[in-house]
RNA sequence: GCGCCGGUAGCUCAGUGGAUAGAGCAGUAGCCUUCUAAGCUAUUGGUCGCAGGUCCGAUUCCUGCCCGGCGCACCA
């Protein structure tokens, strides 16, 4: 929509050089914003202003004289697009009178108001198509975004959950944005904090029987900050824990296999969050062998001009582009987490024939990937790769959490906590655990990803305002009145559409015509918070609409069948909209 | 020291080169014999960190400074 009314004032542009003698120029960019308030319409332009010197007249001017040739085309047709009533591409139905009007306003804005008939057309429109109103065109392009990429042998913690609800969201957005997109979880199954949870449990835990310890995934949590601590206390042990490294790096039998048993319960724990949480993965890669395959690949890297060895070890030098050195191998010949993420961008290009790559990791690493992506450029390999971060969370009244300190919130915490105090605010509902999950969810997704959370349980359970179930209660009042008429005479299908023209009513459609172009913007942008916004603000004028309107009216079967009709497209659009941000919408609650 | 991110209402946060800077919470005043009151309606509350600059116009862009957080060679 905003590029056809953009296409609209080009056209005039060039006309009005013509027919007002405007001297010629270069057209600046020509931005369609929406206006603060709807008393200004539902597009406005501020072209006019940007105009006024090159055109050598006043805002208000060239803006009445552009909105008296658009108000012209909206009847008569515009050169290049025709009537303004067809600006819709074909197949859209019978899609007329687009534009009610263009008005000119202080200091110089063109606003565009859509007509009731588009508006009423469209509640048709999202009833006929339903949860797929809102694609965007199938495109060639294939996505692949990594997320997640917990490390086994430590907890699972709330700031990992910001991780995982960003990545599950920009997975749905943009492929609901039409590009085929593959869900990467990339598990950070070696590397020393595995030796050291190894030597923790050699050192500390030998007597135990380990196969009867009941939460070991916390366990594993606990050793590995216990051993942690006891090197860090007791620089003795340093040389122990080195030759478990050694040995376990060597392949020792005894410690790989404890290895793997250790590992599959990590793994376990990660797999029951995930489903508690309704999020899955298309594709899992392996630090470890990620390891492999980077060592693989050492002798073609030194070719590299920028990788070298340094002080023993192998580098990328990035100093002439300001980004410092980046380690790939250590001095003792073992690899870092660079040197896996070169060969790991390899295999998802390569292998998956991607033409993007979108890395969830938290924003602490920014000058990481700007290295790494900057190495790739060196080898030749440049590619689309994009790294959205996202700040820490922390707890309220708690420092700031690390597993290496052991003052971490487990994400099971968090989630048992919340439905616990879900059911206990609402013990009638059947839904407690959606809505808690909802809550946890759309708590984590409503901030920006630049803005740290500092997580309130009591607020993040608190069920009114900005949050998932307030959004699920709008969803949850449609459908209790939906239920109520199942079998009677009220029609939903072949509703007189036309009968929608009170102000809550249009304010509502053009809440849902907006939702379209926000999927694309937020496909693009990765700013996930916007559906979020979007999801309550839709919400509010359902709300609102509610209040003010009765939808089943015995004297008005007419009216009735047109309000069910529209509340019917607001369920669809806020189902869907959560569906985006991974948050179910329950028909009851 | 260099770099990145933030500083907007009492609190938590949106937002933007332009039209009176917006929500939620908290506060105040109303609304359940009426489709789910997890709701609605109205209302109080702001030197957009500070100082310059660019611009017809800056909270938004540029520069400097202050405050908070984070990152800068063998963790990931």
């Amino acid at each position: 929509m905003k590029k056809q009314i953009q296409k609209i004032i080009k056209d005039a542009l060039l006309e009005a050089k013509k027919t007002h003698n405007w001297p010629d120029f270069d057209e600046p960019e020509i931005i369609i914003d929406y206006p603060k308030s709807e008393q200004f319409g539902d597009y406005s332009c501020n072209i006019a202003m940007a105009l006024a010197k090159k055109v050598g007249k006043s805002p208000m001017e060239i803006a009445s004289q552009i909105a008296e040739l658009l108000n012209g085309y909206i009847t008569e047709g515009a050169p290049s697009s025709g009537p303004m009533g067809h600006l819709l591409p074909e197949g859209e139905g019978e899609m007329n009178n687009v534009f009610e009007k263009v008005e000119v306003a202080a200091p110089g804005y063109l606003n565009f108001y859509l007509s009731k008939k588009y508006l009423q057309d469209l509640v048709l429109k999202i009833n006929t198509e339903k949860d797929s109103f809102g694609n965007g065109e199938e495109k060639k392009e294939k996505v692949m975004v990594e997320f997640s990429q917990p490390n086994t042998h430590k907890e699972f913690h709330i700031g990992h959950l910001r991780n995982v609800f960003v990545g599950d969201s920009l997975v749905k957005v943009i492929r609901k944005a039409g590009s085929q997109v593959i869900g990467a979880n990339y598990i950070g199954d070696t590397g020393s904090h595995i030796a050291k949870c190894l030597w923790g449990i050699a050192k500390f835990h030998s007597q135990e029987k380990l196969d009867e310890i009941s939460n070991k995934a916390e366990f594993l949590g606990k050793v590995y900050t216990q051993a942690v601590q006891a090197i860090a206390e007791n620089p003795e042990f340093e040389n122990e824990f080195k030759n478990i490294q050694n040995e376990f790096e060597n392949g020792d039998p005894k410690l790989a296999a404890l290895w793997q048993k250790t590992k599959q319960w990590s793994l376990d724990d990660f797999q029951k969050i995930y489903d508690q949480l309704s999020v899955s993965f298309d594709v899992y890669f392996w630090e470890s062998e990620e390891e492999l395959e980077g060592k693989k690949m050492l002798k073609e890297l030194l070719k590299v001009s920028c990788i070298k060895e340094s002080q023993g070890a192998i580098v990328a030098d990035l100093e002439e582009y300001g980004l410092g050195v980046l380690v790939l191998v250590r001095k003792d010949g073992s690899a870092l987490y660079g040197l896996k993420d070169i060969s790991l961008a390899v295999k998802k290009f390569r292998e998956f024939e991607i033409d993007r790559s979108v890395i969830v990791v938290d924003l602490r690493q920014s000058l990481y990937f700007k290295q790494l992506f900057k190495v790739l450029e060196c080898m030749g390999f440049h590619k689309n790769m994009q790294h959205v971060g996202y700040e820490f969370v922390s707890l309220k009244g708690s420092e700031m959490m690390s597993s290496r300190k052991g003052n971490i919130i487990p994400a099971t915490y968090l989630i048992q906590e919340t439905i616990k105090r879900v059911k206990e605010k609402f013990p009638d509902t059947d839904a407690a655990e959606q809505i808690a999950i909802g809550a946890l969810k759309f708590y984590m997704l409503k901030y920006s990803s630049q803005s740290k959370i500092e997580y309130d349980i009591e607020e993040s359970v608190k069920l009114d305002g900005a949050t998932g179930p307030y959004v699920q209660y709008a969803h949850a009042r449609i459908c209790s009145i939906l239920g109520k008429i199942q079998n009677t005479r009220y029609k939903i299908q072949n509703a007189d559409l036309a009968l929608l023209v009170n102000e809550k009513e249009l304010s509502l459609i053009k809440e849902l015509n907006n939702f379209q172009q926000l999927v694309e913007l937020v496909a693009e942008t990765y700013e996930v918070n916007k559906l979020a916004h979007y999801a309550i603000k839709l919400a509010d004028k359902f709300h609102s609409f509610y209040g003010a309107c009765k939808v089943i009216d015995e004297q008005n079967p007419e009216l009735s069948g047109a309000r069910l009709s529209l509340i019917n497209a607001v369920k669809i659009v806020l189902a869907e909209t959560l569906t985006l941000i991974g948050v179910e919408a329950p028909e009851k609650m």
